[in-house]
DNA sequence: TGTACATCAGTGAACGCGCGTTCACTGATGTAC
DNA sequence: TGTACATCAGTGAACGCGCGTTCACTGATGTAC
């Protein structure tokens, strides 16, 4: 294919990243280096050329997917108290939706790869990283009769678990049950 | 080695369905088939002689890790309102503990196997069995005003976010902030 | 602006390794008499 | 109760395959003049 312009290599590099923190989100970070590429419409060879290791890139790919998700809640902290509660409760109605639990690539990335990085050996990046982001959600979550880290857990463990039990009518009893204890509606 | 009388083999059987519980809660369902059988102080030759593939194993290894939280619970469903409130704080209080999250193994499988669990494909036996313990578990957890899927879900998000962030303050906070929550004590 | 050549992004074959699974073999157990 | 032999639990080598990573190669891009 020859050399390929220092614009387009960027941009290569880039498509890696991000179809990278679909993947892990959707299928793990056990997905191959070659399904990784493929993904981004490369070839596996290349990789090495632009990540140390894949390692690496789980790092990378964690840090955008918090990135995206923090541009998704929009609202800043410091937002007055009716609308942040509103946007809360907007951003809590799509998090417990059906639509979410059935398409983690683009979904929360502390829900998707808890696992992994609870498997994740000793203080490598990602986990740096997926920390960090798992306390701004929290903090942004803050109410004032509830601690945002608990709302979080809440979320997060009502996501996880329609997830494993998809298939059955438990799945959508869960959402149900946790969005209508967190914002008080069915 | 040689033959091996019924009740050894049964036994040894046995074995490896306990420690492959064990470690898939610990490590994850794709533990080698070969490390599975060395636990069991067996080599992996035999695995084919007793369950007919890995599935197999990962189904008969969930239902016996969700057996055994159930007998860990004790308490009867039926029992009266005062003694079960007082069983219910005392199982969260272990759950939410940083011994409970500090050995996965000995754990709980609907936290411990809900992203394998996300990811088995279709409707395998694993999938039926931790359903239906999920949602016995969620019925033990009820009370008089809240859901027990809903007390489930913090539990198992809490544990789940605690493990991810391990090695951080960040994870004796969320025990903690869910601790409280649950039970009305720090 | 045009030419000559060095650079290097991406390719595809190859590396050593571990995976799930199969199979010929072993020798103690279980059984028929 | 004792003997002869069939059974089969467990072993360890082997299968085809996919993994993470390396590397010689390609040819268009970028640059020096």
């Amino acid at each position: 294919m020859g050399r390929v312009s220092q614009a387009q290599a960027e941009e290569n590099r880039k498509r890696v990243v991000e179809s990278a923190s679909r993947l892990f989100r959707e299928q793990g970070t056990q997905v191959s280096v070659a399904d990784l590429m493929k993904a981004a419409g490369l070839t596996h060879g290349g990789f090495y050329k632009r990540f140390s290791s894949k390692e690496a890139l789980i790092g990378e790919a964690t840090a955008h997917a918090f990135d995206e998700l923090t541009e998704g809640r929009g609202a800043r902290l410091d937002e007055s108290g009716g609308e942040r509660a509103a946007a809360q409760k907007a951003l809590i109605d799509v998090y417990l939706s059906t639509a979410h639990r059935d398409s983690p690539a683009d979904g929360c990335p502390a829900a998707a790869l808890a696992s992994d990085m609870a498997r994740e050996p000793g203080e490598g990046e990602a986990r740096r990283v997926y920390t960090e982001g798992v306390r701004d959600f929290a903090r942004w979550l803050d109410t004032d009769d509830t601690d945002g880290l608990t709302r979080l857990a809440t979320m997060v463990g009502a996501l996880v678990l329609a997830r494993a039990t998809n298939g059955s009518p438990l799945s959508e009893e869960i959402l149900t049950a946790a969005r209508s204890a967190l914002t008080g509606t069915a």
